[in-house]
DNA sequence: TGTGCATTTAATGTCAGACAATTATGCTCC
DNA sequence: GGAGCATAATTGTCTGACATTAAATGCACA
């Protein structure tokens, strides 16, 4: 059924790929048992702790789960969604801060993929998601609210944006454009007058989803983009002049 | 630095889960040495084969490297690009094989993405990318060419369109989509007149991006999309046909 | 003094065997 | 017939050991 070669580099790795294209290419379906550890090291003529470190290696991309007991085992597991969304969000996020994207990029690739939702969004958006885009923008103009509330918000709020298409596909791929950039926006600090010209765009994003006008969502969006872009653009020009003039200046704040 | 609660479930993925917290909260940076198995063993009071199992988990998403010998270890990863795509390609392939997703939902989300980089596509395309585009399609003009091959072609001559927006957080997004329909356009047999038609629409798509007609561009996908989704409706209406009007017909083919 | 090679050392990779924890099954007893 | 318990199978974890790898170190020799 699957077997290894010989060369004694990496064994738990080699199992695990191997297991893994048994998954990709169907001969093991969804909620199958696989042998026991036992079994498997058996078969792959390795000691139990080898294959188990292949399995954890399986388990971490949740494509198997293991139960305990009598009838347990591993089975193949079945990718839900929101399994999907974890794995997307942690991967884009790590990307975003280990590959210095610059902020501009990355906002370039987060709207440029919204406004793909806005056609979509705009006709078939439902009571309920118009509901949650309305509530966050309430939210959203509160005074008290953190500087971290308001991007979670902002998040919630483009989330049910891309809900509304009604496509899980296209929500799945998006969660980790949007959710990604919250670390980022989270490095701006929000004045009220900022808040207040977001709150208005997300303001005339709501009504034009309201209105099923595709037209206004995608205009909304990209005013919106202006918008952030600007704004990180001055918060990232203040924050230069602050350090750059007097060389190593005492930056202790 | 980072502890570990008592409830005895799981050990090691509660033992993965406080690395990758650190690692996504910027305690560990790129290129740091994690401590040892055995000091990871003392510092969580538990076995070396535990840590392991953990330290496996951690590798199979790529946020860590080993390496042997005297100055080895374990060493924080930096997520590279090209790793980015191959996780995001897997997870969105076995999203959409272990979920019954429609073809059309698919399909839909993709060229919705896709128009996405249109406008930036057509702005910043270099001829390299227009130059693999034309490859592309000429090789898809050739006779003898398998289905698979015609399909393998199709994702090329998609992703040059992508990655020719400039974008790389665009470009690794996308990666997902279009290469994650390869299997259900397998599942299609195009007739010798159906890639003729699907050549002239690339072909109107590539002249449309050397021009910098964005509108164009978007045109040219949207009628794409239109002729995917018809043809792939024929070809599964014709299959429907074939089975169903002799009840368990043999579908020996 | 400097270079090259063998040795040492520290780390991961793998193995074997054992015990603990958990859960379904079947059996016994009421 | 049903409730409770022993049993078995399986994963989770531990202990200790050895193999393998690759850098650092020290020593001999030129």
């Amino acid at each position: 059924m699957k077997i290894d070669p010989q060369n004694p580099a990496d064994l738990s790795a080699q199992i695990a790929s191997a297991i893994r294209d048994a998954i990709v290419e169907g001969r093991l379906i969804v909620d199958q048992r696989l042998p026991s550890e036992a079994e498997l090291a058996e078969q792959f003529e390795v000691s139990r702790p080898t294959v188990r470190e292949a399995l954890k290696r399986l388990a971490a991309q949740s494509l198997i789960r293991t139960q305990r007991g009598a009838t347990g085992g591993a089975f193949v597991n079945r990718l839900s969604f929101p399994d999907a969304y974890a794995q997307q969000i942690t991967t884009s996020t790590l990307l975003l801060s280990m590959n210095a994207v610059s902020f501009e990029t990355a906002c370039e690739a987060r709207y440029a993929l919204e406004r793909a939702c806005a056609p979509l969004s705009a006709a078939r958006r439902s009571a309920d998601h118009l509901a949650t885009m309305r509530a966050e923008i309430h939210r959203q103009a509160q005074p008290g609210l953190t500087d971290e509330a308001f991007c979670a918000s902002d998040v919630a709020f483009h989330r049910a944006l891309v809900d509304g298409a009604g496509n899980p596909v296209l929500s799945y791929q998006l969660a980790g454009a949007v959710e990604a950039m919250q670390p980022l926006m989270n490095m701006i600090t929000f004045t009220a007058r900022d808040r207040a010209r977001m709150v208005a765009l997300h303001r005339d994003i709501a009504d034009a989803v309201e209105a099923h006008d595709a037209a206004a969502v995608t205009t909304g969006l990209s005013a919106l983009e202006a918008e952030t872009q600007a704004l990180a653009q001055s918060v990232f020009a203040a924050r230069a002049a602050r350090s750059l003039p007097s060389v190593r200046a005492n930056d202790a704040d």
